[in-house]
DNA sequence: CATTTTAAATGAACGGCATTCATTTAGTGG
DNA sequence: CCACTAAATGAATGCCGTTCATTTAAAATG
């Protein structure tokens, strides 16, 4: 979608310099387009545990040491895949929407990007937002949002915050196996917590994790969006 | 070898089983509770980075190989590790005391155990219960908790796992880095986010980490709370 | 055009990692 | 006393990310 294009014309680019016009350096087989594709497209057929810098070498047909030039660590190469992934988060509807519903699409689409992307809440939870343009251009469009339905502005970054660590525990809970409640031969000796499981397995066809998903997320929307100015 | 695991002298003989006098194989030397205090104490000394297979053998005197008779890999230790640290999270409150004041205590103490072990939060979040029964001890008092609170059974697990993706997000948060937010060169091009940035680092002297806890919890509080029976 | 400069690619290392396995050791139970 | 077995050994395996001296070839220089 929309998402986080913006950065009108930015002059020190850090991203995307397709051609040298001052001239030095030679013929470009590699660059960090590339290679954040090929990672995607690495990840998405092997997963992350099939994703090492000598697979992600030989899927662009390159020796693994030709990848160091242009990236300077794996971690590097990870920076530029969450960053890469963030343009996919929704937040058009900061810019029109109620408040409310704009929070919605961009929690519920924050957390479908990243719960196949696990491994990145680690690198993302701690990423200078400098080392990374489009999850900047992200969170100008939700600071934009938060300021249009009346937000303080000195509690716009904590509201964000809590949103967003809400969100990466929710992403990790949508990864957990079904069975991740059987207690097993222990069950006897927890009966409160049991038969609150067996409660839930009872209940609505609705996945598990998207039932705490939109119970926890509406509690978040009330409660802080009460923080607003009348 | 020469009767010399290395030098003899170890400055640091943390912990000890019984230990048999020649070097050789003996009776008992291992086991899963020595293991798991030697890596929580490796862990505190060297962090997650020092914490190797071959580190942790060292610091028992044994080769590494001798653990795999009683750990059937890396991430069993880790697993030992997780279930351990979750008993020094407080849910004494869930007995007698009012069910926020409860959830309150708990949630700080778990966000504040695991923000200085946040690469357990991978693996909690995907273990089933029943391979850490300290962990599920936690929830069974959790679980009797919101029940004499008044919260119907359908509700409870969604309840908690709400709380609890939100600690597993915030305890990352923590461990953040204090300029985060810094726009860098980019600052112009991104003038609400800057703004709210600002007025975020004018604001109280508190940790903004701790800020965004407290913001999220208490809004978490009233609105899972209004699920609770009259 | 010849020469210099330089970014980019190569392939052979390196050290570290978790894990496996044949073997050895020493207590234990028949 | 002997057979059995749990537990520790150390060597070996196969990855991994990363480094580095060297080569390649395109552009810049004059």
């Amino acid at each position: 979608m929309t998402a986080a294009t913006s950065a009108p014309a930015d002059p020190h680019g850090p991203v995307a310099e397709p051609r040298r016009r001052v001239g030095r350096p030679a013929a470009a087989v590699l660059d960090q387009n590339g290679i954040t594709t090929a990672a995607l497209q690495l990840i998405g057929k092997s997963g992350y545990d099939g994703f090492t810098m000598a697979a992600l070498a030989r899927t662009l047909n390159v020796a693994p040491s030709a990848l160091y030039n242009h990236v300077s660590s794996k971690r590097d190469v990870l920076v530029l895949v969450q960053d890469h992934l963030t343009s996919f988060v929704d937040v058009a509807a900061f810019e029109a929407g109620p408040w409310e519903q704009a929070v919605r699409d961009w929690a519920w689409s924050y957390r479908d990007v990243f719960s196949k992307h696990t491994p990145l809440i680690p690198v993302i939870a701690v990423l200078p937002v400098a080392d990374a343009p489009k999850t900047l251009a992200m969170y100008e469009a939700v600071s934009a949002g938060f300021l249009r339905a009346g937000f303080p502005q000195e509690r716009i970054v904590p509201a964000i915050v809590a949103f967003e660590s809400f969100i990466f525990g929710s992403a990790y809970d949508v990864t957990a196996p079904a069975d991740i409640f059987d207690s097993g031969t222990m069950a006897a000796s927890t009966p409160h917590f049991t038969s609150a499981v067996q409660r839930l397995a009872e209940g609505s066809h609705e996945k598990p994790a998207d039932v705490a998903f939109s119970l926890g997320l509406e509690a978040l929307l009330a409660g802080l969006g009460a923080l607003r100015a009348a």
